[in-house]
RNA sequence: GGUCCUGUGGAGCAGCAUGGAGUGCUCGCCGCCCUGUCAAGGCGGAGGUCGCGGGUUCAAAUCCCGUCAGGACCGCCA
C-alpha cells in the first residue's frame, strides 16, 4: 500500500504519528499563510494541514494526492464535532501530486443535485459524492446479509447462463446473434426460473442466486432493461416454508441496514381480499382509506351509470376523500382528467356539506333520498369529505380505479407516514385472468401450482382457481414473489391445455424442462426479490437507478458509455444478424419437431 | 404507442402567463489578498447559438409547429 492509514479512521489516539496518506482534495480553505485541505478517501475525511506553502497553492479540488505527515491534535478551540476526525489533524511535511484534475463537470457536493444525465454521464464523479456513495455501499451489505441467512440455511449459490433461451415470463426479449449458428439467436433470460427447477431435478435442494435478469420492456422509476433479482429456489417444500425463509432474510435486512424489527410474521391478505379493500394486488398498508363495495347498497338505484354495472353483473363501490369536500370545482374537474388518463370514463363523486352533511354534487341528485341517507355510513365518510364512485361490469378494473385513486388521495392529503414500514404477504391469488382473445393468462406464470382444492378442478372455473402463490409486498411496491410449482406431468399437461399451450408448443418451449419432470423431479418451490427495489427503499432512495452503479436512462441509453451503438457492416454480417435460419440441425430443435 | 413536466455560461435555479438589448441569484472556474478555517472570507475577472430546426412578428429565451434529450405517468411489464 502506498498509505499507512486510512483518512478517516485518523482519531486523536493518532496523535504524535507520523502517517502516509492518499486521497483527494474534498475541499480546499486556503489562508494564505496556512491551507486547509480536506483529503478524502473511502474511509473519509481528515484535515490536512500546509503552512508556507506554494505547492498547496496550487492544488484543485480533485487532485489525488498522497501526503506524510504529523497526526496531532487540533488547537484548542478549533476542534469541529461535525466531523469523526474533527479532533485531529495532520500537518504535512511531504506531499506527492499523484494525478490531477480538470475543473469538474458537476459539483462533488452534497449540497447541490444535479440532473440525472450529467451524473450518469459522470457517474464516476457522482459515485465520489457521500450518498451515491453510500447507496452502493449498503447494496453491498444488503448482498452480503442476504447471502449469511442463505449460508446458514445450507443454501447453494448457482450461476446460471445469461445466454440462452426464452424464459416464460411474457416479456420481450433481449436477442444475442450466434455467429456460429447464423440466423439462430440466444435470448438473455427474463428471470432464471426454469434453470432453478432443472437445479431443483439434480438434486441442489436449496439454490439461490442474485440473478441478472433481461426484459425488453418501456421503463419506469422502478425498472431498468436488466435488473437483479434474489432468486430461491426449494425442494420438499410448501408455501410455508417460502415465506418462513423469505422473513428471515427479510427482517435481517431491515435489522441491519434500516435499524427496524419487521413484526413477525408478516401479515397476509388474500388477493381478493386485497382487491376488495385496496383496490391492487399490492396495497399500501401504512395508511387506511379503504375501498367499501356499494354493489348490494345501490342495487335498485335508478342512476343509469350505477344500475347498468349492477344488472350486468359489475361492481360498484367508493372510496372516501377526507375533508374532499374543500376542494373547488376545478380540483373536484381534475379528478375527471385524472380518471380518463387511466382509459375510465369518469370519476363519480359527491361531496358531503361540512355542516349539514348534506351530499351535493352531480351524482347526488340522481340517487334517491333513502340510498343518499345511508351513504355516509356505509362508507364511513364524515361531513366535509368526498366520496369517489367508480362503476364498471369489470369489477377488477373498477376497484383499480379506486384503488389508484386511493394512492392519489393519499398523496394529496398527506396521509402516508414515510417512516413507516408496512409489509404484507399477498396469498391465494388466481392461478389465471382472461387474455385479450379470450382465453387465459397466467397470473404468475404457467408452472405455478394450482392450490389443493383446485388441482382436480381448474378447468371447470379458470377465473376463480386459486394458485400457491404468494407475493411480498412493502409500501405498496411489489418486492417478491413466487410460487410453489407444478412438478406432476399430468397437471402441467392440463395447465397448458387450458392456456391453449399444445404438446408440440409446450415442447419446442420448455420440452427440455418437461423432460427433465420425466425424472423424478421433486416438489419444489421458490420466490424472486426485486433486488434493486428492495436496495431502493432501504437507501430511502426514489428510483432504483441511486442503487444502480451504471445505470440507463429512460429511453435505454448509458450516458457514459454511449451505449447503444451501431455496427460496423462486418460485424453485422459476422454476427449473422440477416441470416436466414437455416432448417434445425441441432438435436434439441430436432426433438422439439417430434412433439415430445 | 399515448399524456404530462423539464431543457437558460461548468452545476443548480429565476426570467417565459402579458414578446422589447443575454437580465438576475447561488455555487464552481481564473487571478490577487489573507496564519485557524471547516459549504472559509475579501477584491477583481472570464465564461452563453437561452437543446436543435422551422414559423408568427418590426422584434422571440418568452408565442406556435416539429424534433432531440432527461424525468413522471398510462399502455406494456411481475
Amino acid at each position: 500500500m502506498i498509505r499507512t492509514h486510512e483518512a478517516g479512521a485518523l482519531r486523536s489516539s493518532h496523535a504524535g504519528t507520523s502517517v502516509t496518506l492518499a486521497g483527494w482534495v474534498a475541499r480546499r480553505r486556503d489562508h494564505g499563510g496556512v491551507t486547509f485541505i480536506d483529503l478524502r478517501d473511502a474511509s473519509g475525511i481528515v484535515q490536512v494541514v500546509f503552512r508556507e506553502s506554494a505547492d498547496a497553492h496550487a492544488l484543485r479540488s480533485e487532485f489525488c494526492l498522497r501526503i506524510t505527515g504529523q497526526v496531532r491534535r487540533r488547537p484548542e478551540g478549533n476542534e469541529n464535532p461535525e466531523l469523526p476526525t474533527g479532533e485531529i489533524e495532520v500537518v504535512v511535511d511531504e506531499l506527492e501530486v499523484l494525478s490531477a484534475s480538470d475543473p469538474l463537470p458537476l459539483p462533488i457536493d452534497e449540497h447541490v443535485e444535479a440532473g440525472d444525465d450529467v451524473r450518469l454521464r459522470h457517474r464516476y464523479l457522482d459515485l465520489r459524492r457521500s450518498g451515491p456513495a453510500r447507496a452502493l455501499r449498503m447494496r453491498s451489505r444488503a448482498n452480503h446479509i442476504a447471502r449469511q441467512v442463505l449460508h446458514a440455511r445450507e443454501f447453494v449459490e448457482i450461476e446460471t447462463p445469461t445466454l440462452t433461451r426464452s424464459t416464460p415470463e411474457g416479456a420481450r426479449d433481449f436477442l444475442v446473434p450466434v455467429r456460429l449458428q447464423p440466423g439462430t439467436w440466444y435470448a438473455l433470460p427474463q428471470s432464471p426460473q426454469l434453470f432453478k427447477q432443472l437445479l431443483m431435478v439434480a438434486g441442489m435442494e436449496r439454490y439461490y442466486q442474485i440473478a441478472r435478469c433481461y426484459r425488453d420492456e418501456d421503463f419506469r422509476a422502478d425498472r431498468q432493461p436488466e435488473f437483479t433479482q434474489l432468486d430461491i429456489e426449494m425442494s420438499f417444500v410448501d408455501s410455508e416454508d417460502v415465506i418462513a425463509l423469505s422473513e428471515e432474510i427479510m427482517a435481517a435486512l431491515w435489522r441491519e441496514l434500516a435499524g427496524h424489527e419487521i413484526g413477525l410474521p408478516v401479515p397476509r391478505l388474500t388477493w381478493h381480499e386485497a382487491m376488495d379493500r385496496y383496490g391492487t394486488d399490492k396495497p399500501d398498508l401504512r395508511y387506511g382509506v379503504e375501498l367499501t363495495e356499494l354493489t348490494d347498497y345501490l342495487r335498485g338505484t335508478d342512476f343509469r351509470v350505477f344500475s347498468a354495472a349492477i344488472m350486468a353483473g359489475g361492481y360498484v363501490g367508493a372510496v372516501v376523500m377526507p375533508g374532499g369536500a374543500s376542494q373547488t370545482r376545478k380540483e373536484l374537474d381534475a379528478w375527471q382528467d385524472w380518471a380518463k388518463a387511466r382509459g375510465a370514463r369518469g370519476l363519480a363523486y359527491v361531496v358531503l356539506d361540512p355542516d349539514s352533511g348534506q351530499a351535493r354534487g352531480p351524482v347526488a341528485k340522481n340517487l334517491s333520498e333513502p340510498h343518499l341517507a345511508g351513504l355516509a355510513d356505509t362508507v364511513g365518510a364524515k361531513p366535509g369529505d368526498a366520496v369517489f364512485f367508480a362503476a364498471s361490469d369489470d369489477r377488477r378494473g373498477a376497484q383499480e380505479l379506486l384503488g389508484a385513486a386511493r394512492v392519489e388521495i393519499a398523496d394529496r392529503c398527506a396521509l402516508v407516514d414515510t417512516d413507516a414500514w408496512a409489509f404484507c404477504w399477498i396469498v391465494d391469488a388466481p392461478m389465471f385472468e382472461p387474455d385479450d382473445a379470450g382465453g387465459w393468462t397466467p397470473v404468475h406464470h404457467p408452472f405455478t401450482a394450482p392450490t389443493d382444492e383446485w388441482i382436480d378442478r381448474f378447468e371447470q372455473a379458470p377465473g376463480a382457481a386459486l394458485a400457491y402463490a404468494y407475493d411480498l409486498v412493502c409500501n405498496g411496491n411489489e418486492i417478491g414473489g413466487g410460487s410453489v410449482r407444478i412438478h406432476r406431468a399430468d397437471v402441467q399437461r392440463r395447465v397448458f391445455d387450458l392456456l391453449g399451450i399444445s404438446p408440440a408448443e409446450a415442447a419446442e418451449k420448455f420440452g427440455f424442462l418437461l423432460e427433465a419432470f420425466r425424472y423424478g423431479p421433486p416438489p419444489h418451490g421458490g420466490i424472486a426479490f426485486g433486488w434493486d427495489r428492495i436496495c431502493a427503499l432501504l437507501a430511502g432512495a426514489d428510483s432504483i437507478r441511486e442503487v444502480i452503479a451504471f445505470p440507463k436512462t429512460r429511453g435505454g441509453l448509458d450516458p457514459l458509455t454511449g451505449a447503444p451503438t451501431t455496427i460496423t457492416a462486418r460485424q453485422r454480417t459476422e454476427a449473422g444478424v440477416d441470416a436466414k435460419p437455416a432448417p434445425p440441425t441441432h438435436p434439441r430443435s430436432e426433438r422439439a419437431a417430434d412433439g415430445e
